[in-house]
This record gives structure tokens, C-alpha cells and sequence, in this order.
DNA sequence: ATGAAAGCGCTAACAG
DNA sequence: CTGTTAGCGCTTTCAT
């Protein structure tokens, strides 16, 4: 990148001094400005192709315009949704997005987080789990502008957006026993995410509400939320409970791994057992059968996370509004992995 | 984000000056300091938790230590992986990853463009079809450091990392002729995108190399590379040879179509006709049938055009290389969607 | 309405 | 080995 055109080559160009070119180009300081000097100074940028020199601007009004987002991983499908809302809520708004992945690991975490903050990115969205509250809330006091996606503050000290599991796993029930289930498993995410712990509450409440069984032992906790510790917890479920008739997964990726001991077993889906998921992946209306799922609106909640960020840059500091959780409404998928009950 | 701690601070801190506490905190000039001072330095910078300003640094050095990344859309599964693969090679270099998509809209891209260069990105890997050749001999003109991911500059003006799509496909044709098909149709992508052609060209060249028939009429091709594309052309090609034992889809999505028109249709899979995907997405071994397809090497397709990048960057600009294609070899997956001719 | 001058935080000559 | 000085490109007082 060789000869950069500087704000000087355009004052010169159009025959004014710096600061009055820097005025005529900013919309905001414009107004100040003749007419006639306007248009010299955008005719002179226009003609030599003048792009402003985003860090050197940074450095003086101490915003950079960028944002950093931090996901546990980019391949898992959950997030790109998210980072597509943020993203195009954030570049309408004229801001660049910063995207670091942790594996779930603390260490990386904390780097990028430092990589974050030396690049003087004005705000941070976090979806990742490992956020713990400590971290949250020493970000918060340092007052780096901050959302949560798909996890919450315990302490609320940060504003988050979080679909509604109480709710998703609610319908879940609803449809299985409206179909005449009665004894229904549960093949829960792992605890250490609050996903995971939320949708176990939510299923055991809900059992109880929908009048179905609600005994702790109908729930078995899967090590993480992937196809194979699918497959081992729901086998160790059958095995504890033989009369169950429906399997509710914690995730689309538990369901798969269902899918996979059933199939293994020569279980019939739903013939011998209804099977249910959550987040409604990218095509798991193609599988065999076509899964029945909560719709999660992920790329509502990057979305939404996206213009909350928004109003906490542009409020003034004074007005600080107290950290809202907002709590995205999911949607029942019915599809073909859900039927009666065997007789 | 409040008073931050400048490297004034340090250096008064460890009673020295500005320049000697930059040279001490820095690994590539910090030989030329005494070890005491070196020391008092890291103290005082510890103690005072000093995080050196990257936009005061970038504005100094030319350097901002960030690269821009542009895909068509982060939500297709083909692009998730090569972001991990760029981002886990730069971050390991000290960079970080903007983020953009252009969702094929060619103002898109160019709003983005602009935006990453005046973001001072230090190079940019582009993996989006839509760079056209003009594109990018502006961008290498202006001497911007590039890489092109998944697609080709048709003159090789920019170093490119992508799948070897003749030999993928011949391995696919391989495959079903020893299977023993000896009529074999292909769903194909789109022209306009150079995989669509790729995979197209080499259908044919390789379907006369392994001894099948080599028509034109044997090629259908979608409209786009998704499902219900896939679907549609899946139908003309059968209306129109409906002798076919196998199809060779374009990508995993298209395949995915033909799982739909066939099942419709009443077709096994692989009894009546054999389907072959493109890509090996994730969780194409969960379909009913599982999906034999190619495997291409995403994440580490993303890794060496990090490292390509990163070549680009530290090399001098006087002894430029000659830019390089980089072809990765894919693998066939045989999983359970082929099997003989019907008879 | 415009110009002059200062300075954001840092690094890189150049002296010593 | 360390201090001095200058300046990256921009915005923002403060004058005029």
C-alpha cells in the first residue's frame, strides 16, 4: 500500500486549510461550513480518490468503529446465525466486526479478549458460556460497552439475550403429550452451560405442568452437547427406563446421536419412540425422519444483541440504563420424528 | 473505558523515558537495552497493567495487525471451517480477523472493501466467487497484500488456495464405475461460479476416462447450489434419462435436493439410484442413507491461506514471488448412498 | 466561515 | 545503552 492521499492533499486541493476540509467531510461538523467550500472539498476528495485513515481518526475521537465478537466456535452451527444478525447490524450502522473463536478454553478466552481491547474495539459481544460472571462483570466495570448472546449474567450486571428454554422445552411437552405420551425421557445438555442446566429445569417443571411423569431419573446428562454423548446417554436412559415412550434432547446434536442408538438398537422413529430436538439446524428437516425441533431465532438474537450494543455506544454515559434481559420467543418445528405413543 | 495507562505512565513509573520503556517492552528492540532496565520496565508496565494502544502503534508503524476476510455468507457450512482455518493461523501470529459477508451482492463487497481498507487491514483473503479478475488487479495493483480462498484470479494475479475439483470428481467416477454404472448423470452448480464449472468439466472429462458415457445432455445444472435447486434439476435430468443408475451432484446441497426429488419419487438409495454429494458437510453421515461425497479440506484450506497470507506479509516488498495456486487434494467419503447398478 | 495550533499514544531516526 | 525530537493523519478547541 504505497502513497496514501491525506486529508492535506485534499485542503491543498481544494485550496483550504486542513480542519476545514476535515469539517466539510464529517456530516455532523458540515453544517458549519459554506456551501461553496463543501462542494470544493468533496469534488478535491472525489478526484483523489481520498479515503480517511480510520486509525488516525481513532486515535483522536477514541472510537474505532469496530466491534469484537467472541464465539466458543464458528463451526458450530449455532453461531454462525448470531454472528450474521450482529454482523449486519453493526456494518448498517457502519461498524466492523471483529470475530475470535475459544474452543471453550479460558486461556484463549482471556487472549482474545486482551487482543480485543488493544484493538480499542469500541464494544464486545460474547457467546460464549465461558464467560464467567467474574469476567463479565470485571468488563463491565471497566466500562467496555458489553451484550451477552445466548447466555445470561447471573448477576445481571450485563445485557443479554437469551431464547426463552422454559418456553421452547414448554411446547415440546405440550405437543408430545397432546399426542398421548406419558412417560418421557430426558437427554439433557451438560450442566456446566446454562442452556443445558435451563432446559432440564424447564423439562422437569413442565413434565410436572403438562401432567406427565417428573422424576429426576427420567433425565440423563449427556458430557457435552455433540452426536456421541447423544448416543451414550440415550442408551444409559433405555437402559434405566425401558417404558419410555419419547425422547426430548437437549440439542439437535443430542437428537442425532438418539437417532443413532435407536437406529443402532432397530428402534423405529417415532413407531417405537417420538425424538425431539432444539435449535432446528440447518437441514434436519432432510434427515430420516425429518426431526421434529425448537426453532431458536439465532440470527434474531445476534440481531437484537447487534442493536443493543448500538444503544449503549451511542447513549451517554450519565444515562446508563440498567443491564434488560431480553428473552427471544421460540417456535415448535412439528415434523416427522414425533408420533403417538407404541401401544 | 476510562483513564487509560499510556506508556508515559510506564516509563515515568520505572524512571526512564518514552522511548527506552517502548524499546524495553518490545522483543524485537529489547536487545538493545540493560537487562535492569528491561526488567524495571516489565515491573512498572505490570504493575500498572498497561496495555499498549494498537491504534497509536498502527498509526506509527503502517501496521494495524488485523486482516480482513470477506465470504459470501457465514452461514453456509462451507465457509465456517476456512475462518477457523485463517483465524487459528493468524491469531497464532498476533492477528486478528475482521469479518465480513457480502451475501453475493456486489456492492457489498465493495462497501466492505472499503471499509476494511480504511480500517487499515493488513491483508485480505477474499472467499467470495464474486471478486471478479478486475477486482482483485486493482486490489494487488494498489499492493494490498491478498489471498483468494476457493476460487481462482483467472490471470494469477493473487496467490489462491483451492480444492482439486477435477481430481475429486474423478475420484467420485471412479468409484461408481467400479461399482459397475456405466450411466451416470451430474447435477451441477451453477456456471458462474468456478466450482460449478470445475466439477461440470471434469464430470465429463473423467466420465470418458473411466469408460461411461460422456454426453452432454448428462449434465443438468441447477440454478444454484442449495436443496430445492437441486430438486428441480434432479427431476429434468431423470425426465430426460431416465436410463441414469447414478448421479453425481455439484455439492452436498444439491445432493440433498436429489434425496428429496428421489424420495418423492419413490426411488431408493442407493437401490434404484446411486447419489453422490460434494463437500462432506457436516452431519451428511446422519442422513438416511449416510452420503458418500468428496471431502474437501476446508479448515485447512483456510489454514494455508493464512499462512500464505502471512508469507505475503512479512516478505519484503522488493522480492516479490511470483503469486502460486495451491491445489488441496480432497477425499472420497463412501458411506452408504452408492452401491451397484439396479439391474 | 475559516485558520492556527495542539495533541491522541506510540515508534524511529538521530544524538550522545 | 538511553534521551531527544519529530511526526504518523486526523479532529478539535480557540481565535479571528
Amino acid at each position: 500500500m504505497n502513497d496514501r492521499v491525506t486529508l492535506q492533499d485534499v485542503a491543498r486541493e481544494a485550496g483550504v486549510h486542513a480542519s476545514t476540509a476535515s469539517r466539510a467531510l464529517n456530516p455532523q461538523t458540515r453544517n458549519v461550513v459554506s456551501e461553496a467550500t463543501i462542494s470544493r472539498v468533496l469534488d478535491a476528495a472525489e478526484r483523489l480518490a481520498y479515503r480517511p485513515h480510520a486509525l488516525a481518526r481513532g486515535l483522536r475521537t477514541n472510537r474505532t468503529m469496530t466491534v469484537g465478537m467472541v464465539v466458543p466456535d464458528v463451526e458450530n452451527p449455532l453461531f454462525p446465525p448470531m454472528v450474521r444478525g450482529v454482523e449486519s447490524e453493526l456494518t448498517a450502522a457502519g461498524y466492523s466486526l471483529l470475530v475470535a473463536n475459544t474452543d471453550n478454553d479460558q486461556e484463549r478466552l482471556q487472549t482474545h479478549l486482551a487482543a480485543l481491547l488493544a484493538q480499542q474495539v469500541d464494544g464486545l459481544i460474547l457467546a460464549t458460556a465461558l464467560a464467567n460472571d467474574d469476567l463479565v462483570r470485571n468488563l463491565t466495570e471497566r466500562d467496555v460497552p458489553l451484550v451477552l448472546l445466548n447466555r445470561l449474567a447471573e448477576d445481571a450486571t450485563a445485557p443479554a439475550i437469551v431464547g426463552d428454554d422454559r418456553l421452547g422445552i414448554r411446547l415440546v411437552m405440550e405437543h408430545l403429550a397432546a399426542l398421548g405420551h406419558r412417560r418421557i425421557g430426558h437427554v439433557a445438555g451438560p450442566a456446566w452451560l446454562s442452556t443445558g442446566r435451563a432446559r432440564a429445569e424447564a423439562f422437569l417443571n413442565s413434565a410436572a405442568a403438562v401432567g406427565v411423569a417428573a422424576e429426576e431419573s427420567l433425565v440423563e446428562r449427556a458430557s457435552s452437547f455433540r452426536v456421541q454423548p447423544g448416543d451414550t446417554a440415550c442408551r444409559a436412559l433405555l437402559a434405566r427406563h425401558p417404558e419410555i415412550t419419547a425422547i426430548v434432547a437437549g440439542n439437535d446434536l443430542l437428537a442425532l446421536g438418539c437417532y443413532r442408538a435407536l437406529g443402532m438398537e432397530g428402534r423405529a422413529i417415532p413407531g417405537d419412540l417420538s425424538v425431539t430436538g432444539y435449535n432446528d439446524m440447518p437441514y434436519v428437516d432432510l434427515l430420516a425422519p425429518p426431526l421434529t425441533t425448537v426453532c431458536v431465532p439465532y440470527r434474531e438474537m445476534g440481531r437484537v444483541g447487534g442493536t443493543t450494543l448500538l444503544e449503549l455506544l451511542n447513549r451517554p454515559p450519565e444515562q446508563a440504563a440498567p443491564p434488560t434481559t431480553i428473552r427471544l420467543t421460540p417456535k415448535l418445528s412439528v415434523r416427522a420424528s414425533t408420533g403417538p405413543p407404541r401401544s
